[in-house]
DNA sequence: ATAATATCTCTAGCGACTAGAGGTTCAAGG
DNA sequence: CCTTGAACCTCTAGTCGCTAGAGATATTAT
């Protein structure tokens, strides 16, 4: 048996969060000893692990829920987690073509001023100021 | 002068964000009629606009709040700004690195499972469950 | 037995909004 | 001038995924 110290080092997943988890729901109830501190077995350690994983691949803890209710059925179809882990993969691309035009834009105006000037003349501050002077959609 | 509709139409931020961005001083309070309702003069349209553009680039708040600080008085060095579009450039390239990375081990994952078969076999839900099997660092 | 460390619960805060309730004001048509 | 309906007002609370802190209790090592 852990105590949540223990499974925070070994998981890498901070005290707070742990119990956090706990109160949303994500990690099931940890047993407790007599003087009310939660001890948890290797299997909580591994279900935690699973979440952290999960968490860090992107998915939102709605999905993760999902995931594990399937993992707790091995003789469900996993048609499911296919479809989460698709529409996780679509939104990461997403984001990334989202912040490539960004950083195309924001390298561009970046490079447009020097820093040396003043404040009127600044690229930076008159495109912010006026979004014509942008050359891609953002 | 425009009405907070107007000003919601014409630069796309919604009009609860408008009050928000008021209450936290990010704009400037707006002028009102006898009946209390907001006013916004064309140059009220332009700071929104600027601020509007700054988050789609994303800048955080408290960054806008310093740009449009430097905005307010031209003849300030504009060093800051290059500098915060700098740290912001930086922040969007980290994110890309991280996504990318997180999308080779998505894309990888993904295509390790079809789908068709049950929970206890899916490829997807033992790499959740096991880090090792990762080919990547995320 | 004591002291140091770890844990407990609870509330509040973060950033950047968003939603909804319940009430007031504006602009246009009759 | 009056009415109607859209637009506006303030205020509170909720979103997501944590994180921080206060004040109390438990465990562990000496």
């Amino acid at each position: 048996m852990f105590s949540i110290g223990e499974l925070a080092k070994q998981t890498k997943v901070k005290i707070p969060t742990i119990r956090y988890y706990e109160s949303i729901g994500l990690l099931a109830p940890a047993e407790r000893t007599e003087g009310n501190q939660r001890r948890y077995t290797a299997e909580g350690m591994q279900r935690l692990g699973f979440i952290r994983h999960a968490r860090d691949l992107g998915f939102s803890v709605a999905s993760i829920s999902s995931l594990i209710e399937l993992q707790e059925h091995p003789d469900r179809s996993c048609y499911d987690a296919t479809a989460l882990a698709e529409t996780q993969l679509r939104t990461v691309r997403a984001k990334i073509k989202q912040l490539r035009s960004l950083e195309q834009e924001l390298a561009r105006i970046s490079t447009g001023c020097s820093g040396d000037g003043v404040s009127e003349d600044c690229y930076i501050l008159s495109s912010l100021a006026d979004h014509a002077l942008c050359k891609q959609e953002h």
